[in-house]
DNA sequence: CAGTCATGTAACTATATAGTTATTTACGGG
DNA sequence: CCCGTAAATAACTATATAGTTACATGACTG
């Protein structure tokens, strides 16, 4: 009832608008009103901080049609629903730092100039995209049950294990690093440092009465990072 | 309600119950109907896994309801809300762990020996409570709003600081640390090392197609903190 | 230049969810 | 032994939320 009336009116504004156009404008670059490719990359950014800040069971479908500025059944038709739009979201954060990495190309520096800079990578990647380790943060709560469902997750990463694994065969050759040491772990310790300070900040600046995220504390962090990794690495 | 019939075979369960520690035992801890201190610990533990497992957010107070087996209106009786009841849990969570740690004495110990004591506590407490992880994890994720609210929250941290501050000036007494380490920077590399691994262990697993929460890997890995953290130490 | 289909909107529905109200039941002091 | 009260229950309400339906429209192709 109400939509007939709203049907009405409109066709009639509708008719008068259609007019304008031709007096008014030029067929300039108008910003399109339909536009698929902005729209889902709208409904994707959207998505991505909702599910980070909120986590899965937290983010509401709504906010983030609200956040990405489109109508909710935008979100519907372009990624099929709730979970849907989050593998997207999971995936597409995975691609975006494997990506980054890819392009450090390591294997032209040395064995300790290569590491130093995976770590810094590292560092300032998560410190750059919040989002990228909260989006984990709440995969991990699910024990990854979305993430085991992507098919094309490994491949993603040998890539990265292969580059760590040839710099730590390097470090040994040059004498810079120790043998026998694990690449996974490595990357791993990498991680663990470098995220833990991120994520647990709030709570760590709270008990410990020191402003975590003050610039200052970020920086130091950053040079522990490679301290400790370079130390455990010292053969 | 689909609770109605349970609640009426519970009733009979408990008129038979409520006979036998009267012919067995003496008027101890017989299991009362009516237990304000159960009951309020049953909510409490089950808030604590649904708020682990599934976030603030994605948390149901219908749920945690259902999971200690009591009637909802009881939870909003003795916690007040939701909000209430989660600070509850954060507050119980930081509580036991500080408890439990407080429990080593690092003080009659070795230096080296103190900090691979507390280093292993850490990463056993981690292990066996999966939940303070979760909750840690959700507060964080919110930027630890609840946290802030929590007046004794500092307090309970500084005997722990004190605990490795002194332990790293004996060490380096003893020549078996090197000096200027800051005992903030040592917990938090400790924490980061266990938390990480458990945490995160199972995006991890899938993308490094391997198994992390093997009873080896495990092991392995808390040998491997202890290497990494003495590795920084060394003088 | 008309028809068609991808893009878009508003309003709707069924269910889930946090929180409440009205009421009953067991415990323990007098 | 009985009565006031804390402990417990069931049934309810208002709102939030994921997902849908019905319809409109602009742009491109044949």
């Amino acid at each position: 009832m109400s939509e007939a009336k709203t049907a009405k009116s409109r066709s009639k504004s509708v008719d008068v608008e259609a007019a304008d156009p031709a007096v008014s404008s030029a067929p300039v670059e108008r910003p399109r009103l339909r536009d698929a490719e902005r729209t889902s990359k709208a409904i994707l950014a959207a998505a991505t901080k909702e599910f980070a800040e909120r986590g899965y069971g937290g983010a509401r479908v709504d906010a983030i049609a609200e956040r990405a500025k489109i109508n909710k059944r935008m979100l519907y038709h372009y990624f099929g629903g709730k979970d849907a739009l989050y593998v997207a979201v999971l995936e597409g954060s995975y691609v975006a730092i494997r990506s980054a990495e890819a392009r450090l190309d390591l294997s032209h520096r040395s064995p300790s100039e290569g590491m130093r800079e995976l770590v810094v990578f590292t560092w300032k990647y998560f410190l750059d995209h919040p989002e990228f380790l909260g989006i984990l943060s709440t995969e991990n709560m699910q024990k990854a049950r979305f993430l085991k469902r992507s098919a094309r997750i490994f491949e993603l990463h040998s890539p990265l294990v292969a580059e760590i694994s040839g710099l730590l065969d390097r470090g040994v050759v040059a004498g810079d690093f120790r043998s026998g040491c694990d690449p996974v772990k490595i990357y791993m310790s990498i991680a663990a440092l470098g995220s833990f300070f991120l994520t647990n900040r709030w709570t760590l600046s709270t008990i410990f009465q020191r402003n975590l995220s003050e610039k200052s504390e970020i920086d130091a962090w950053g040079e522990h990072i490679i301290e400790v990794i370079f130390a455990y690495l010292r053969p």
